[in-house]
DNA sequence: TTGTATGCGTTATCAT
DNA sequence: ATGATAACGCATACAA
C-alpha cells in the first residue's frame, strides 16, 4: 500500500483534518510552521493523493470518457487528440474507448464509465444505432456528440462539422478555376457522410449555373480500393477535367489509377479530396483537400464538456468550419 | 444522484449486505426469493454500480494507463488499439495519454495515473529522458515497458520489436531478389530506431559478401519531406538499383520524387520501406514495407500487465517479429 | 490554530 | 438466510 493521509498526520503529529487542509492549500487558518512540517514530510514520504477516495467524496473525477468508433480511422486519431490536449491542459484525464461502430459496444462502453463515475462523456456515435434503446438508456452523466448526432437523454451539445458545407466548397473551388465537367466519386448510397457531400457538390453545380447529372457520379466506398478500381475501369475519364473525391482515400485510388492510366495530374485532370488526411500532403502530387478540422472538433467538445462541468452555458450545438487546403493536385483550366 | 446500494436495501427492506451480495453474485447464502426480488428492483432502478466506491475497498480499478509520445503516429495509433482491444476484451478501461515526447509530461501522466489508482501503466517513452530521475522516481504501481527501454522502479517487463532484425530483413530481401546497389535513406544520426536500422542495413550486406559504403546513406529525419528532398537533388541515383527507406514516411518522399524525376518504380528502382503504415498499401506503386506488428505490440502489453495483475509470472522481456510484406515497388533484378 | 467526528458507496467479517 | 458494522482514504462542518 501507498503512504496515505493517516501515516503523514501520524509522522507529523497532527491529525488527518490539518493534513488534508495543507494537501489543498486551505492553509488559511494554518500555522506556517506546521504548514511547512507537514509540506517537508509529504515530500519526503513520497505522498501521492488517492484520487478515488477523493472523488467519492467530491463526486468529482476530473475525468472524461471518448468513445469513438476506430482510433485508426485518421478523422478519429485527430479527434482524440484534440481532445486529450484540451483534457490535459484542464487537468482533467481521458477513458478512450472504440465502439467498432457497434451500438452494443458503444453502451458497454457506456457503462463502464459510467461506473467509473466519469464526470461526462463524448461520443462520436456508431454508425450502428438503436434508437429505441438509446432513448431509454437513462445515463446519468453529461453526454456531448462529436461528429454525428445521437439520442441519449443527457445530451447536452453537440459539435459537428457541415460535410456538406465542405463537399461545396471543394466543387466550388474547381468551377472556379474553370472546371465544368466535374465526375464525382461518392461514398456508400446510404452513408449520411456521403450523401451529405453529395448534396454539396450538387448544389454546388446549381448555384453555378451548370446541370447535375447522374452519370456524373460514381458510387463506391470510403477505400482507396474503390477509387483505383471505379477509374481504372472508366472509359469515358477523357470527358471530364476534374474528379472530386467524397474522401481522400478514395482520391488516392483516383491518382494510383490515373498513374496506371498514364493520365497525367493535374494537367490532363485535376483532383480533389476531402479530409485532409496527414499523407494527403504527401502523395505525389500533393492533394487539394477539404480540412474537417478534426483536432478542432475534439478539442472544442472537450472544452465545452469542461465548460459546461464548471456550470456556464454552452452552446446546444456548434458547427465547425471546413476549410479549403490548396496543394497541388487541381490546376486551372484554360478557357479555349 | 445516482441510485445507490442503499437506496436498492431500502425498496426491498433488507439489509445493504444482502444486496451487496446478489449485486456481487455472492448468492450462495441468500434464498432465491430474495434474490430474484433484489435483482428486479436493480433492474426497475437502473442501478450502476458506483466502481470508485468499489475500489476503495478492492484496491483494484480495473483501470490500466497508456503513456505514449502521440497517437497521430500511426505506429503508436496502432498499439493503442491493440492495447485497448485486449483491455476491453479483459474487462478493463483505458486511460489515455500522449507525452509528445516530454520527459515532464510523461511524469506528469504518471502522477495523474497514480493518484488515480491505475492498476499498471503501460509507457511507451518519450525519447527525451532524465535518467537520474526517473530512477528515482517512485511509482508505486507496475509498469510495463513498450517499444522503448525506460528505468522506472516498477517495471515488471519489456515489450519490443527489433529493429535491426526488420532492416535486416528488408536489406536481405531486396538482395534476394539480386540488388547489389543499394541506398540507404536513414533517420536521424542520433535516434536509437535509425541506428538500428543502419545496422540491420550494414550486416546484412556483409551477411551477403556486400561491402559496406558510407556513401550509400544519406540521413535525413523520419518525414516525407526528408525523403524527397534527399532524392529530388541527387545525383548519383542512376548508380543504385534499389533504395531502403528507414521509414515508410521517407520512403513515400522517394517515391515521389522519384516520380518528379520521371524515374519509374520499380522498373528503374526499387523501394523498400519499414512500418507497415496504413497508406502504404495505398500510394502508387504500392509499398513493400516491413510490418513492425505495432498492434500486437500493444495487444500483448496489455495481456501481459493483466496477467501480471492477477498474480501469475510473466517474461522478463519479449520480442515481436517484424515481417516483410511484399507489394509492388520491389522487382527483382535480372541479372545480365 | 488544530482536532473530532461524520459520511461518501462499497465490501467483507462476524453475529444473529 | 440475513443483518449490523467496520473499514477503505479522504474532505469538511463543527467543536475545542
Amino acid at each position: 500500500m501507498s503512504v496515505t493521509i493517516k501515516d503523514i498526520a501520524r509522522i507529523a503529529d497532527v491529525s488527518i483534518a490539518t493534513v488534508s487542509k495543507v494537501i489543498n492549500g486551505k492553509t488559511h487558518d494554518i500555522s506556517d510552521a506546521t504548514k511547512i512540517r507537514i509540506e517537508k514530510i509529504l515530500k519526503d514520504e513520497n505522498y501521492v493523493p488517492n484520487h478515488l477516495a477523493r472523488s467519492i467524496r467530491t463526486n468529482v473525477t476530473n475525468t472524461i470518457g471518448l468513445i469513438i468508433p476506430d482510433i485508426r480511422n485518421s478523422f478519429f486519431t485527430e479527434v482524440a487528440r484534440g481532445a486529450e490536449d484540451e483534457s490535459y491542459e484542464q487537468g482533467y484525464s481521458i477513458f478512450f474507448a472504440n465502439s467498432d461502430d457497434k451500438f452494443e459496444k458503444e453502451l458497454s462502453h457506456i457503462n463502464a464509465m459510467v461506473s467509473k463515475q466519469v464526470d461526462g462523456i463524448l461520443i462520436a456515435g456508431s454508425t450502428e444505432r438503436d434508437v429505441p434503446v438509446e432513448l431509454q438508456m437513462n445515463i446519468s452523466k453529461p453526454v456531448l456528440a462529436i461528429d454525428r448526432k445521437i439520442n441519449y437523454n443527457f445530451l447536452i451539445s453537440t459539435v459537428t462539422t457541415n460535410n456538406e458545407e465542405g463537399a461545396y466548397t471543394a466543387v466550388c473551388y474547381l468551377i472556379d478555376q474553370g472546371h465544368e465537367k466535374i465526375l464525382h466519386l461518392a461514398g456508400p448510397q446510404d452513408n449520411v457522410v456521403s450523401i451529405d457531400r453529395l448534396n454539396g457538390y450538387k448544389k454546388a453545380l446549381e448555384d453555378n449555373g451548370l446541370s447535375y447529372c447522374e452519370e456524373d457520379v460514381l458510387y463506391g466506398d470510403f477505400s482507396t480500393a474503390s477509387g483505383y478500381e471505379r477509374i481504372s475501369g472508366f472509359k469515358d475519364i477523357k470527358n471530364y477535367t476534374a474528379v472530386f473525391a467524397s474522401n481522400d482515400m478514395i482520391a488516392f485510388g483516383v491518382i494510383g489509377a490515373l498513374n496506371a492510366r498514364q493520365i497525367s495530374i493535374p494537367d490532363d485532370i485535376s483532383v480533389i479530396g476531402v479530409d485532409n488526411v496527414e499523407h494527403s500532403g504527401l502523395v505525389y502530387p500533393a492533394l487539394t483537400t477539404i480540412d474537417q478540422s478534426a483536432y478542432e472538433l475534439g478539442q472544442i467538445a472537450a472544452r465545452e464538456m469542461i465548460t459546461h462541468l464548471s456550470g456556464k452555458k454552452i452552446p446546444e450545438k456548434t458547427e465547425l468550419i471546413q476549410n479549403i487546403v490548396v496543394r497541388n493536385s487541381v490546376i486551372k483550366k484554360e478557357v479555349i
